[in-house]
This record gives C-alpha cells, sequence and structure tokens, in this order.
DNA sequence: CTGTTAGCGCGTTCAA
DNA sequence: TTGAACGCGCTAACAG
C-alpha cells in the first residue's frame, strides 16, 4: 500500500493511465481520443479502432473529475430522502439509479432522518460535490435551499407531491386527495368518530396535506377531528401500536382510524391482536402506501396505493431531459389507488 | 434557463464564484483560502476570519472536480448493493452513509438486482467517477473486478460475509455458521427432515454459505438434506408461499423449514394460514436477518439476528481509517444471534 | 504562517 | 476529419 508523508491514503499512480497515454500508445493526438471517448461520430472508423484497442489495451479508465473539471458536468445526480433504510423510499431510490445508470450517470445519496438541517447540509455537500442535478423529498424547507440550488444553476425536482407554492418542478401524487379519498371511504361506510395517526407534520409537507385531506372529507359531511383523535407518533410500528391503544381509550372511541404511513397500521393491527379488539368489527383501519405486507396481513390492509417506483424512475427521466436540454414539462401528478381490502368495514351499530 | 448551442442545460455560469474571487476578495492569496478549507489549523484566526466572512458573502461553494483533481482525492465512496429496495439493505446503506458524512465523504450507489454483469459495469462507471473506496457486498465475482479495483490503487472492503479465499478485507458474519446455528436449534428439538428455501444461488456466496452450514449441520448428526428438500427462488414473499406450499406435499413431509432470507420465512407462515398448517405443530419455520415482522407476525419468528446496520457503519469505519492512512485490520468477524421465538418447535409425534 | 508557481487530466476551441 | 493550445478551479510543493 502507498502512504504520503501524512500517512494518508493515496494512489501510487503506479501504472496510472491517462488519456495522453491512451493517445499516444495509439499514435493519435489527445483531442482524437477525447472525441472517442465523446463524440464518436465525428472520429473516422480506422482511428477509432486502433483507439479502442489501446483503450482496452491499456484498460485505460477516464478520470472523472478531470471530465467534470473540463466539461463542467460530473454526470452524477444527487438524491436526498428522509430515510434509505426503508422499503418505502427504497423503490424510488432503485428506480431513479436505475433510470440515470442508463444514460451512465451515478446516484450520489444522503439521508437526512427527517431533519430540515440535515437535508440543508447534504444539499450543500451534494452541490459541491458538483451534482448535475437533484431530487429532494417534498417542497418544505428554507427558502437558502432552494437559493443554493438555483444558484448553482442545476435543474432538481421535488417527489412525493404534486404541487408547490413556488412553482417548483415536482413529480408525484396528490397527497391531498389520498387523505381525503381514505376517509372518504370510511365516511361512505357509516363512521363518524374516526381518529388519525400522522408521523411528525413539522418540516413534512406529505403528513401534513395529508391530515388535511382527511379533515377535508370529515367537513364535507360536517364533522371535524377532535383534537384527541389526531395522534402524531415518529414512523414505525412502535408508534402505531401505541396510537391504536391510546385511541381505544378514547371517549368517545374511534370506530375508524386512519393511518398516515403504513407501518402505524402494522402497529395498530398487531395491538388488535394483543388486545383482542376486533377489525374490522370493532373499529376499522386503513394505512397508506400499500407495502407488500398490506395485502398478506390478517386482516389485509385498506390502503392508498402510491407510486413509489415511479416517482423515482419518472424523476430520473426529466431530469435526464433537462440535461439533454428538453424543456420537458414536469407533467400532470401521478395516480394514487384506493385499494380496499378487508380492514376496513362498517361501523359497529350502536350500543 | 441557459442552454447551449446542442441544446444541452448548461450552468450559465452566472455568479460562478472561485476560490479566486474569495481570495480577491479577502485581500490574501488563493493559497490561504485552500488552507482556511483544508487545513486551517495552518492560517492565522485574523486572516481565517476575513477568508470566513468573503466566502459567507460570496456563497462560495468548492468546486468539487477541481479539488479531486488537484488532490487526487473526490471525497467520494462508492458502494454496489444487490438492492436499494429492501430493509435488508437499507439499514446498512443508511448506516455507511450515516458514517462517512461526519467526515464530510459523499456516498454514490448503486443496485445489481443480484447480477453480476450489472455489478461489473457499476464497478467500474464508479471506478471512473473517481470515488476514493468502494463497498461491495459477497465475495463472489470475476476476478476482473478486482483487478480493476486493485489497479485503481484504492481501499475497498466487502461485507456481509466474514472471510474470502483471496484475503480480501471483509466485514461480516459466519453465514455459515449462522445456517449452521438454525439447524442445530432444529435438531436439537428433535427434528429429522428437514427443507430449506434459499435464494438463487448463483453468483452468490452468502446463500451458499447458509446452505453449506445447513447442511454441514445435518451431517453432524448423520443426515443430509434431500434434493427435493431445497427449494430455490427469488428473493420475496412470494417464492416463500411457492416453496412452503410445494414442500408440504413433499415425501416425506418435512418437519422444519429453514429459510434462507426472512421474506421467504413470511410467505410460508402466510401460505400455513391459507392451507390451514400449524406453526409450529405440524412444522417450524426460521427466518434469517430478525427484520422488524419478526417479531410481531403471529406466530412470531425464530430467526438469526445479523448486524445489518452494523456491518454499514463498521464499513464507513474501516474505509475512513484506510483513507486516512490508518493500517487497521479489518477486525473479527461480527456477531450474529440466535432468536428463538414461537415458530420453531419440536416436530409433531409420529403417525 | 503566507504567497508564488505548477500542474492535476481532460474537453474544447481554433486552425489546418 | 484531425491536432495544438488553452484553461476548467483547485491543491501542493517551494520559497520567503
Amino acid at each position: 500500500m502507498a502512504f504520503d508523508s501524512e500517512g494518508a491514503f493515496r494512489d501510487p499512480g503506479y501504472a496510472r493511465v491517462t488519456l495522453e497515454d491512451v493517445a499516444r500508445s495509439a499514435g493519435v493526438s489527445p483531442a482524437t481520443v477525447s472525441r472517442c471517448l465523446n463524440t464518436p461520430s465525428l472520429v473516422r472508423p480506422a482511428l477509432k479502432a486502433k483507439v479502442q484497442e489501446a483503450i482496452e489495451r491499456l484498460e485505460y479508465l477516464p478520470n472523472g473529475a478531470a471530465r467534470a473539471l473540463a466539461s463542467q458536468r460530473s454526470r452524477m445526480i444527487g438524491a436526498v430522502f428522509p430515510s434509505l433504510d426503508s422499503t418505502l423510499f427504497g423503490g424510488a431510490l432503485e428506480a431513479l439509479q436505475g433510470e440515470i445508470s442508463t444514460e451512465g450517470y451515478t446516484l450520489v445519496v444522503a439521508a437526512t432522518s427527517y431533519s430540515a438541517a440535515r437535508e440543508r447540509s447534504h444539499v450543500q455537500n451534494l452541490l459541491a460535490s458538483g451534482i448535475d442535478a437533484l431530487v429532494l423529498v417534498g417542497a418544505e424547507r428554507p427558502p437558502e435551499v432552494y437559493r443554493m440550488i438555483e444558484r448553482k444553476g442545476i435543474p432538481y425536482v421535488l417527489i412525493w407531491i404534486d404541487r408547490t407554492e413556488g412553482a417548483h418542478p415536482c413529480i408525484g401524487f396528490d397527497n391531498h386527495g389520498a387523505g381525503q379519498a381514505v376517509a372518504r371511504h370510511l365516511l361512505d361506510m357509516g363512521h363518524r368518530h374516526i381518529a388519525m395517526v400522522s408521523g411528525p407534520l413539522a418540516e413534512n409537507d406529505r403528513a401534513k396535506s395529508r391530515l388535511a385531506g382527511v379533515r377535508t372529507a370529515l367537513a364535507e359531511r360536517g364533522l371535524s377531528l377532535p383534537a384527541d383523535h389526531l395522534i402524531e407518533r415518529p414512523f414505525g410500528v412502535a408508534g402505531g401500536r401505541e396510537a391504536f391503544r391510546l385511541l381505544m381509550s378514547r371517549q368517545p372511541r374511534p370506530t375508524a382510524i386512519v393511518c398516515g404511513s403504513e407501518p402505524f397500521a402494522y402497529g395498530a393491527i398487531f395491538e388488535s391482536q394483543a388486545m383482542g379488539v376486533a377489525i374490522p368489527g370493532e373499529v376499522s383501519v386503513t394505512g397508506f402506501d400499500d407495502m407488500w405486507l398490506a395485502a398478506q396481513i390478517t386482516p389485509s390492509l385498506t390502503t392508498v396505493r402510491t407510486p413509489q417506483r415511479q416517482m423515482g424512475a419518472e424523476a430520473g427521466r426529466y431530469l435526464l431531459s433537462r440535461l439533454s436540454g428538453k424543456e420537458i414539462a414536469a407533467g400532470r401528478p401521478l395516480d394514487f389507488e384506493l385499494v380496499v381490502r378487508a380492514s376496513s368495514g362498517p361501523p359497529p351499530r350502536e350500543g
């Protein structure tokens, strides 16, 4: 291994092959090699072959930093997600990476753990790393973050939402409408005492929109969400269990629980089994996202299917288009779908 | 927006602030600004303050490509995982990213979907992108991939395994031992007809080791794994359901099923409910990884807890050490833990 | 402790 | 269609 004077690991530089080496070895100029790499159509086939041969023989690998510096494009796209440790964003992440890698782009990621401060610092780091484009989740963040991005002048897109006040490009679905749809479904079955379990609302516009959607649906029927029927918990099964237990002790006891994130619903179902509360006999429960477990769990979960992978893929496509100069419209909101399964039913008959 | 002659998106360059601008504005030389960024201890506080002020006033953001080119280090670490869409690798990914970001490193990721060819091409791309270090999962891959990495001369580490034939540095647990431990647990309870559900074995040394571990445990008791008691399926719940159904029709019918990946076990449990087969009364089922559902599902799942996040975090720490010149040993294998829950019990009494 | 000087490896003019 | 020359923005010697 090679270390410099301070002991830091350093490429020995042995056998470091540059574009010049390739050029010399192929008997052409560096410019020609560069063209073979970037605009092969401008090079005569005979030369191209010789260059290709030299590249392979020398096992030449372009130097990304040098390319980026000279061309002002790094071929990297950044993404900052609330979490990487979840099937939720995992699908979108994978779809995004798959999409951009087809054009030779590389994905740089960071996770915020739902902290705006951490998001800010990651965005700054990524911008400094030289990313050509950026994907963020949701719209709610300090304006300075948007300023940094716009100052850099790179295209970006917000996912998981369908519109913003500031007219930022976004690719996602209507969270408000989805919350509304679930609540309407319950109302239509006769529920009048509906509760909601939400993730932390601060700095999370998706969670806020879903809650607002539920409230809108209730208001349509002249109902409202009592303060003690809204439980805010950190995302996860544990929060769902707790919330379920709490809600079952409320007066009046809710006959339906809308979960703003699917693990809450799983937690509610598990806790109901522990408590001996029948779902949907005594209380209905709905989820949000339609993760793989929703269809398998007993009772199977009524939920909203959200276009997770699609958001990742379309965000990738959108940014690739922008990067190649197409002034593509960010498009209509993506569809969500109410999936009615066994966990929701009519409320129990009074008394 | 700004486009160049070919229509490709391009930074307008308006207001692009360079280190030189900062230097001029602060009345110092570029070198001093550079030192403030990289080795602040070498700069007199008075100057440091002036430079800092200029940086903030101009909203200067360093240019990663230029830094990387001049310093030969990109401050990026690459990771190639089989999948990003799973809690399995998600935890490790997040831990890895969190760890390296504390030192200002950025994480570049790619997913292979368990394809060796795709892994090769991603590794090549990442190497060309200029990553300073690399994380890969498992050891089994064409030698040329290792050659590319070694040619680049960057540190790397293999995770999810505890040793390799080729003496590559790795951070993980003993898959063979874990498979063996689960099988022994079942054997100790009296099972003699044990089956296994495995993910695709080709190009997956973790899966192979687990299977080998199970075989070793069986051999210790003079038993073996009949060919029709080994079911290979793509990872996922669906595979587990199928495998369970198949195995229940085998003669002799197995009294215990070792699942090499946890979703198989969930699938088996769901299918058992659909088929009316009692777990563990008629057949025991074990998982692998101890994901969050394992403790919640009914019956709760006997499984092996694997150090997923720890592998990500330790891989990050290991690489950071290497990058800062410490010749750290990759260390002992990490611990796994057999977690016995309700899904395993003694075999049913014969006839 | 600070400034001066040379590149890092490549893309991209421009002229041939 | 190809080559020569320049510079992208920064770090790392070296000298002071």
